[in-house]
DNA sequence: CAGGGATTTTGACCTATATCAAACGCACGC
DNA sequence: GCGTGCGTTTGATATAGGTCAAAATCCCTG
């Protein structure tokens, strides 16, 4: 039971939380994790359409999410917005608030869910007396940089079947990652949602998935999936049509 | 001359680099500015198209661009690329490769360039010692997401013409931030590099600045730009169509 | 200063996706 | 259990932008 040795902290930082994210894997002593145990101790629990934050609210606090699912959006004076993304169990939500002191997006609840509140100044001057701390924040920041450049990818230079497909399978493989099926579950969002996520209208996400279906790579009714040929998703968002 | 006070500072910090980006406001000592001018003394020159890093290389140091001007792009396997964004002096470059120890996009110099290179875990081990750098830090990768966000809902939910039009009013400002005119200067980049970081194709993207030329906003001549019309193109940008 | 490759412009045509519209179905409240 | 309304599906049509092609222009090298 040598594993159990990893885990065990894993759970005190966290004060039972299931937190991946903040939770780092080694090199923080027992008397760190005590100190990072009570810097999250603020939880708080929201029902589907909740707002976690508003755009434009003053920032303290990130955020990282228990059990739950929320989305991401920003609003364009107009009225259109744009979904920048949706985050789950695990994930910390309310980077982008650092950058000026102030929420630059609306964080949406997509089903109820918890959330542990990490106090931002407290952070700081924790993850200044452990080095492991400030590496993983850093990672964190970092990691997002790169999801929005896969994003910025996947709505410049990808087709509708492909943008449809590549998000499929994200999603698929973050609940396997935590422990759920990675060939069946149900969408949180609507295809409204995942268009605008997407680029595209939610005529068009429900044609392709309609036509995924057809072609018998997916089962989709309503908001529950099954992926039934990973690799014929995994297909589309590799080679474009004049590379095969 | 009170001013100077606070901008000899500045110099000192950046060992004559015009870096604002990590030039401190305030509340840096001395000491304190020696440490960072220590930190950020590895300076390097770059020609057209050279590479600054390339996606896959290992992690060592961000870069801050003294002068010049940079692409950065990330390459989907199968040849496709997407061009994540133009950075320009005084921007920080290579936060991507923080979360993996990899960079994650190529960087490349589209004139000829200088950056100060600066060592990841140095900056971090200074930062732990300057809560205003590490703050600082903290506001630079943030910033980035923000930034990231604003290209997402572009690539989502604008039409060409407006991405265009955003494109031309963001290089306005930056420019103009640099003490530069923000009417006339000089693109960097090609039609096609263009169209990669804005999603539309190279003719789609001449097409579009022929007709803005037709309509009297802009003069474009090559390279050269110069915007006759900056609310006309602020616009393009706003409410669409059917809002107006 | 001339030649040649790269970049840009422009035109004609085509297609992926948007738009408009209608029917359907599921979920929630009464 | 039964409307009622939001979300979804599907169809018909329109269009923004892509594709292909050719000419024009620029810019670098010899």
């Amino acid at each position: 039971m040598q594993k159990s040795v990893s885990l065990t902290p894993l759970r005190v930082a966290c004060s039972g939380c299931n937190l991946r994210e903040l939770c780092l894997p080694r090199k923080l002593t027992e008397a760190d994790l005590e100190q990072l145990d009570d810097l999250i101790s603020l939880k708080h629990a929201y029902q589907r359409g909740d707002y976690l934050y508003r755009s434009g609210a003053k920032f303290q606090s990130l955020y990282a999410i228990r059990t739950g699912f929320f989305k991401t959006q920003v609003l364009h004076e107009d009225g259109r917005e744009q979904v920048t993304g949706f985050q789950m169990a695990g994930e910390i939500i309310g980077l982008d608030a650092i950058s000026s002191d102030a929420h630059t997006c609306d964080a949406i609840a997509l089903e109820d869910s918890e959330v542990c509140e990490i106090p931002f100044s407290q952070l700081e001057e924790l993850s200044r007396k452990l080095p492991s701390l400030q590496r993983h924040l850093h990672r964190i920041l970092s990691r997002e940089i790169v999801r929005d450049q896969g994003i910025m990818l996947l709505l410049g230079s990808m087709r509708a079947e492909e943008r449809l497909a590549a998000f499929l399978l994200n999603l698929s493989q973050r609940f396997a990652t935590r422990g759920y099926s990675p060939t069946s579950f149900h969408l949180r969002m609507t295809r409204q949602e995942i268009g605008s996520y997407l680029g595209m209208k939610l005529e068009t996400v429900s044609r392709t998935l309609s036509h995924f279906q057809g072609i018998g790579l997916i089962n989709i009714r309503n908001k529950s999936v099954e992926l039934h040929n990973l690799p014929g998703l995994q297909a589309y968002v590799g080679p474009p049509p004049q590379f095969l």
